[in-house]
RNA sequence: CGGGGCGUAGCUCAGUAUGGUUAGAGUACUUGGUUUGGGACCAAGGGGCCGGAGGUUCGAGUCCUCUCGCCCCGACCA
């Protein structure tokens, strides 16, 4: 591509909506525009990456068998209303009604639509597995969207389902899955870590993100300094505490604790490490139908997950409970705890199961439990509530858990019967019985990843792309396109080049050096091949993109170098 | 959806507290000339419903009311 036939509205002021790296450097090197409010324009160059992320991913579902199809992406509301998702996407399903007063909506994500063209279509064992995607346009009216590609309403996703017979073959397609993500995530030159992740609402016995490690992720990971092991915070686990502190000497026993509220306090006052005080955090907890206050028990050196608490109970959304609430049902701030009381539903933390030597509030102003045991408790609902924290140990080696933050560029579920048991998608099974299908589901942002290559690989003056994600590999720059010389011996390695199949992009526009330097900077091409006054020594110059190293090589010996750099 | 900010040339922004010539700058664009290794210089041009509607006033980019859009923080985000 010649430059002067191209089009790539570069500026040199970013647009003042911008934040992000990524979405300045998109903007500014005329990857992509901004429409409206998450919505955006992909321009020729922006183009060519994405096509280039989807090829890459086209290729390593083929090796997978994955079956390629396309789905419309206006899906009548029959079908939501059908699987129950209509309410529960909420506004962020766009709906409206065509001609004849039809209801549709536009897919945010398609299993609804897979699970259709499948049922009744494949009704016996013997036409399973079966893995089925896509790569489509989504929309979704997020309330808020932001951060340029990184989360808008419409955008390209890569959503793959696949259908068993058995858990097992499930866990070997999620096996495979998991592996060709991996691949093409390290294909598209990113660094990456695969985490466990929540599963939601939604259910299903797992599932795993693909973070793309960069500072402006939105995501939190607490991940292993020795070992593979990484998870989202949301859904984290740790090893047992290998650190116990001294235990407090006390016989069971009521003590008056005046105006001690806090665990601070409280751990001050008895002189005790917080390990051994017992903090109660409650919550109104929000169901698809009404609400109820439920207090979480957890040792008082922890902090509260608020996702794990939400699963715990199968909550939709957790608020603060108000001191007024809480007074209503006779509860004093400070001084809860779970002895002999039936005021509130309680979920105590695993780590608390057994404790003993704790002191706990004793629903009472002004009064602590000390000595307490809390074998007493034992009948009462556990689960994981508490929320790593850096330094806590590994769950599976012997290292330590850090936090970093991560792009979700991927997650993958097994999704088991959650869709075809009310969709009533089944088959039949050796036996002659219907059963829903299992499945699994395998998502990538397309579009978010063009932004998560950037905000991994980037400087101060732009883009810089991966070989895999490059618009075009190299840029063959001439100084003064009026040295006829030098134009002559351009034209002619551009077509070598391109006669090598090597992605190149010729700037022969009439500007001066300093503007193409600063253009072929902020578009990031990984090597731009320079032809200027070295010429007349017989040597031309490569400035490496990623290092902004300049090195000058023999006129006649570029082409062997790019094949060399670009190995 | 709560809180905050911003809408003036393709882009980035002055001008709005205190209403008053023909609404400005930089950049980008067109033409001519001089330049040619890090976003050059000189000259001459084109480009605006001052987000929209209503109001106050002799007169509104500027004041009032309503609205629409965009951004940020939070809530939300299978």
């Amino acid at each position: 591509m010649r430059f002067t036939k191209a089009y790539i509205p570069t500026t040199k002021e970013s647009p003042k909506d911008a934040q992000l790296p990524s979405h300045i450097y998109l903007s500014r090197a005329g990857f992509v525009a901004q429409v409206a409010s998450g919505l955006y324009n992909f321009l020729p160059l922006g183009k060519r990456v994405l096509r280039k992320i989807e090829t890459i991913i086209n290729e390593e579902m083929a090796k997978c068998g994955a079956l390629e199809v396309d789905l419309s992406f206006v899906t009548p509301a029959e079908l939501w209303q059908e699987s129950g998702r209509i309410e529960k996407f909420g506004k962020e399903l766009l709906r409206f009604r065509d001609r004849k007063d039809n209801l549709f909506v536009l897919g945010p994500t398609h299993e609804e639509m897979m699970v259709s063209i499948v049922r009744n279509r494949v009704t016996s064992y013997k036409q399973l597995p079966l893995n089925v995607y896509q790569v489509k346009t989504k929309f979704r009216d997020e309330a808020r969207p932001r951060f340029g590609l990184m989360r808008a309403r419409e955008f390209v996703m890569k959503d793959g389902y696949s259908f068993h017979a058995s858990t097992e073959d499930l866990d070997r397609e999620f096996d495979a899955m998991e592996a060709a993500y991996k691949r093409v995530l390290e294909r598209l030159g990113l660094t990456f870590r695969i985490v466990e992740a929540d599963s939601g609402a939604i259910g299903g016995t797992g599932s795993k993100e693909l973070m793309v490690l960069a500072e402006s992720g939105e995501d939190t990971l607490a991940v292993c300094d020795t070992c593979e092991y990484g998870a989202n915070v949301e859904a984290a686990r740790r090893a047992p505490r290998s650190v116990i502190p001294e235990a407090p000497q006390a016989d069971f026993a009521r003590f008056k604790t005046p105006n001690i509220k806090s665990i601070e306090d409280l751990s001050g006052f008895f002189h005790v490490d917080p390990y051994y005080t017992l903090k109660a955090v409650v919550q109104r907890a929000v169901y698809t139908e009404g609400s109820e206050l439920v207090c979480f028990f957890i040792r008082g050196c922890d902090e509260l997950q608020e996702v794990k608490a939400r699963n715990s109970i199968g909550a939709i959304d957790l608020v603060d409970a108000t001191e007024a609430e809480l007074a209503e049902i006779g509860l004093v701030p400070g001084f809860i705890g779970p002895l002999d009381q039936d005021k509130i539903r309680i979920v105590m933390d695993n780590d608390v199961r057994g404790a003993t030597h704790m002191i706990c509030g004793a629903n009472e102003a002004d009064y602590h439990f000390v000595g307490v045991d809390l074998n007493v408790m034992n009948e009462s609902p556990f689960a994981d509530l508490t929320a790593v924290q850096v330094g806590d140990g590994c769950p599976h080696c012997s290292g330590k858990l850090l936090h970093t933050k991560g792009i979700e560029v991927g997650h993958i579920f097994k999704l088991g019967t959650v869709y075809s048991a009310p969709l009533k998608a089944e088959y039949l099974d050796e036996n002659g019985r219907s059963q829903p299908f299992i499945m699994g589901t395998y998502g990538m942002g397309v579009s978010r990843l063009v932004a998560a290559v950037i905000e991994q690989h980037h400087d101060e003056k732009g883009c810089i792309w991966t070989h895999a994600t490059a618009p075009y590999l190299v840029n063959v720059m001439v100084s003064n396109i009026k040295e006829e010389s030098h134009m002559a011996y351009a034209e002619e390695l551009y077509a070598s080049l391109q006669a090598r199949g090597i992605e190149t992009i010729f700037d022969d526009r009439k500007e001066r050096f300093g503007f193409k330097m600063s253009d072929a900077e902020l578009i990031g091409f990984p090597f731009t091949v320079i032809v200027g006054k070295e010429l007349e020594n017989g040597q031309v110059q490569i400035l490496i993109r990623a290092t902004r190293e300049i090195i000058t090589v023999e006129a006649a010996d570029v082409l062997a170098k790019i094949e060399e750099l670009s190995r």
